[in-house]
DNA sequence: GCCGATACATCGCGTGGCAATATATCGGGC
DNA sequence: GCCCGATATATTGCCACGCGATGTATCGGC
């Protein structure tokens, strides 16, 4: 039973991971939120309170698109990637790639060292 | 000739890098901005103004220890890695391939869907 | 002597995750 | 009918930290 993760490692990769969730399937915050804990096993618990200032942020940059809808039973904030979105998370996810891979060449010397436990 | 990388993305790992480097290496603050450039092609390029606050803030957590000496021609602070900067450099270098491992995870659908450029 | 590289330091700014708090609605148990 | 917990969204203030700007000092080459 590890720790969620900190917020400083979050802060790399959030806007990539509620994008990432968005293009599968549109959503609202709440559900989001439930989606990225299950998809992670416990370790992404995104608080309210960073979600949906996040989602407006996302929104304001136009990456993506809301609307009230109720049909389903309750009032939810339904979103949507747009096509820059899309876009963003290609090149999010190509930034991202690189990063990781950077960082593990960075620390390849260290494995090397002390072999790692399979 | 990609961009260096922003500073939310480094903020996850940058301690994890520079106490990477003290592993392999006691060194003194400049040569170490150097060699993190260096070692990732530009990517990492880590200003004077946070690597400086970087080095006293991990030396207050006592996971390095300083000294100055000239000896070398120039008056320099030597920086190098203790006992508890080590087992912290152990530990975070887990945390670290725990979260690449599950963002790994929630990107993968979509990798499916647009399968990467070899 | 001047200038650029080396070397360390600090300040103020902006960003963004977080806890706390607020508000409203829904369904189930009593 | 009423209460309570889950659902659902929003906002506020706090704090950590990367960054640009700026300051200071030393060294070597021209």
């Amino acid at each position: 039973m590890t720790e969620r993760f900190g917020p400083d490692l979050l802060r790399g990769s959030l806007d990539l991971m509620v994008l990432s969730v968005l293009a599968k399937e549109s959503t609202y915050g709440y559900e989001l939120q439930q989606r990225l804990r299950d998809a992670s096993r416990e370790l992404v618990q995104v608080q309210a309170g960073t979600l949906y200032p996040l989602l407006h942020r996302l929104e304001a940059d136009s990456l993506i698109r809301s609307k009230w809808d109720a049909s389903t039973g309750r009032k939810r904030k339904w979103y949507e990637l747009t096509a820059a979105g899309r876009r963003r998370l290609t090149a999010q996810t190509k930034e991202w790639d690189r990063y990781v891979a950077c960082i593990q060449t960075l620390l390849a010397p260290l494995r090397a060292q002390q072999p790692d436990p399979v």
